[in-house]
DNA sequence: CTAGGGTTAG
């Protein structure tokens, strides 16, 4: 190849190597032998990591005439399609100047767009090969079939598998598992599990492939199943089934997976940190959370990006924000996503100013803001009530920073114009937004008239939530309940036989509170707790000391089917009351009582819980649905406005 | 050459 010295002389006039600016840091020519020319040549390229450097070693590829041998060519296409560089047009204009391309160097190039933004250039590629006719080997499917898997192209893999089979391939594991794999997580896994059960021979990685697909198919026992019929299992098979638990939002059921995987002396990586992490954030679980952080700084497992995310996002969703910011100054990059994970978590501990304030400095710092940050800081605006602010970064998406605003974004808004009290905007944006409204959508409106006690307009986007959410028990209640409260029993009742009929049951609302590592669940009116009696005896103090500060139950946003006296009893016992009343029993004075709720904080509990901290002195955290409240001195972080 | 990971509105 390159043997005329012609085409030689187009190769170096190569507008990518043609760099002036560039000097030539290598041996010059013709001192060296061939030979070890080569190995000095390799051997620079692997400990190559930048491009400037790759560029110069290319330039010097060609002057030492090492161009003609196919291996520095090869490696140096290798390089400069590994994900480090992400430069594939430099990979791309190296390839098309190769007059002679061998198998190795298609099955490279294709490999280097099956893992870009454009994978399906690695399909094309394969057609031009074999156009060409050159053979292709074992390792040119696993790469096709990666293009496929990024693009759930479906019947591109079922013409490669049927290749696979004419070639004679149909026996080799990494082609039947690349199989394996696209058809699992590409919406097709029962061709996966028929392919699985032909298969004469499996190894982990085919057992593997199968309980990934079948999480991500929803189907959490059949993966199960997969996951305990399994030989032998690797740290990949653990955590394939604890992060299929916390995708099936199984929590629970994760970090126990995550206690056997100990127990069974498989030792956790990376991947399986970020994913039991993940479930300790969902879970609200700062013991255990905090004890995974101490298992990677006594193992000097490495923080990556993602890591360190999830390690900050953990601390963020179980109340420690101060944690948080410990772990993210101590990064060493600090990425777009750790940042986002802070100003997320001023956004939901209700700190609007500091989010802005996070969201300059991580400018300052060079590093822009993509759609998930502007979620982030546009949800700070809305709970802190920063309308202008919020407004004008809304804004700057589009002018600024090039972005399109998602459905998530439009939903800030709404809710941001909505608490803000400005119906009539929220309406319009709605209506002019490019983007079909969802529940979200309707629910920030729904919320707004709840706070500011539009029943008319609330009932119109009540009964288009049903609608759109008809499997939502939570939908029929709100209804009913405006209904309710705009004195209209008949109608109440009528969408509560509706919701009857459906055959949908509301959530029941569940409050958990933390002591010694144990989880306390409290469900609204359950009286199954071993210490239902001293909670009782307790809560009725607490009533008394409420009533002494002139508390009245707020009923008003109860179903009116009960009585007065039955609508106060119920109330008394949603579960936020009943696990605040254990907290006090069970903790030392001034200690801080933390409480995890499913669902939003009702009314009469917010305002009984600012009380309760005032008379007990006591500083209750409360993680709601959505964001967190400080209780403090009988005031409530989210300035009633949540 | 094949298998497992993150931050997102109501």
């Amino acid at each position: 190849m390159f043997s005329s010295p012609s085409h030689y002389e187009s190769i170096t006039s190569l507008s990518v190597i043609n760099n002036p600016m560039a000097p030539i840091l290598l041996n010059p020519p013709n001192q060296l032998s061939l030979e070890s020319n080569v190995a000095q040549t390799l051997s620079l390229l692997e400990r190559c990591t930048k491009m400037m450097k790759l560029k110069q070693i290319h330039a010097h590829i060609y002057k030492t005439g090492l161009i003609i041998d196919p291996i520095p060519v090869s490696r140096l296409l290798a390089f400069s399609t590994s994900p480090g560089f992400g430069n594939l047009t430099y990979a791309r204009k190296v390839f098309d100047r190769i007059s002679k391309r061998n198998t190795f160097i298609w099955n490279t190039i294709i490999r280097g767009y099956s893992n870009s933004n454009e994978p399906e250039e690695a399909l094309l590629l394969y057609h031009q090969m074999l156009c060409h006719s050159v053979p292709h080997n074992a390792y040119t499917f696993p790469f096709l079939l990666k293009a496929c898997s990024r693009m759930s192209a479906l019947e591109e893999t079922q013409q490669i598998h049927a290749h696979i089979i004419k070639t004679g391939f149909g026996l080799d594991i990494y082609a039947t598992n690349s199989l394996l794999h696209v058809y699992a997580i590409s919406g097709s896994i029962k061709s996966a599990h028929l392919l699985f059960n032909r298969l004469p021979q499996r190894d982990i990685v085919s057992w593997n492939s199968m309980i990934d697909g079948y999480t991500k198919s929803g189907d959490i026992e059949m993966a199960c199943k997969f996951f305990s019929d399994m030989p032998v299992k690797n740290v990949i098979s653990w955590t394939a089934m604890i992060s299929g638990f916390v995708g099936a939002n199984l929590n629970k059921e994760a970090l126990k997976l995550f206690h056997e995987m100990q127990v069974a002396s498989i030792k956790p990586d990376n991947v399986a940190l970020v994913s039991s992490l993940s479930a300790c954030a969902r879970l609200g679980s700062l013991d255990q959370g905090r004890w995974i952080h101490t298992y990677i700084d006594k193992n000097g497992i490495e923080i990556d990006p993602i890591l360190g995310c999830v390690l900050i996002d953990m601390y963020v969703k179980c109340g420690d924000m101060e944690e948080a910011l410990k772990v993210f100054r101590k990064l060493e990059k600090k990425g777009i996503s750790a940042w986002t994970a802070i100003i997320n978590g001023f956004a939901i501990h209700g700190q609007g100013q500091e989010a802005l304030d996070w969201f300059m400095q991580m400018q300052e710092a060079g590093i822009k803001p993509n759609l998930i940050t502007f979620t982030a800081i546009l949800t700070a605006c809305s709970h802190a009530g920063l309308v202008d602010e919020g407004k004008l970064l809304f804004k700057s998406m589009m002018t600024v920073y090039k972005l399109n605003p998602t459905i998530e974004h439009y939903g800030c808004m709404v809710d941001l114009l909505g608490r803000a009290g400005l119906l009539v905007e929220a309406k319009e944006l709605i209506e002019k937004m490019p983007l079909k409204p969802n529940a979200a959508i309707w629910g920030a409106l729904l919320n707004a008239c709840r706070i500011h006690r539009h029943l008319e307009l609330g009932k119109q986007i009540g009964k288009i939530l049903i609608e759109v959410d008809p499997a939502h028990g939570g939908r029929y209640i709100h209804l009913a309940s405006l209904h309710a409260a705009a004195g209209e029993w008949d109608q109440a009742v009528e969408v509560r036989s509706q919701m009857k009929h459906q055959g949908v049951s509301k959530l029941p609302g569940c409050s958990a509170i933390s002591l010694n590592g144990i989880v306390h669940e409290f469900l609204a009116g359950d009286g199954s707790h071993p210490q239902m009696d001293e909670i009782n005896h307790m809560w009725n103090q607490i009533a008394d000391k409420l009533e002494q500060e002139g508390y009245k139950p707020a009923t008003g946003d109860l179903l009116l089917d009960l009585d007065d006296e039955e609508k106060e009893r119920a109330i008394q016992q949603h579960s936020e009351k009943l696990a605040i009343a254990f907290g006090l029993i069970r903790t030392k004075p001034e200690t801080t009582i933390r409480i995890f709720k499913n669902l939003r904080v009702c009314e009469d509990c917010h305002t009984v819980t600012k009380l309760i901290s005032k008379i007990y002195a006591r500083d209750i955290v409360v993680r709601d649905r959505t964001r967190f409240h400080l209780f403090k001195e009988g005031k409530c972080s989210c300035g009633d406005y949540w």
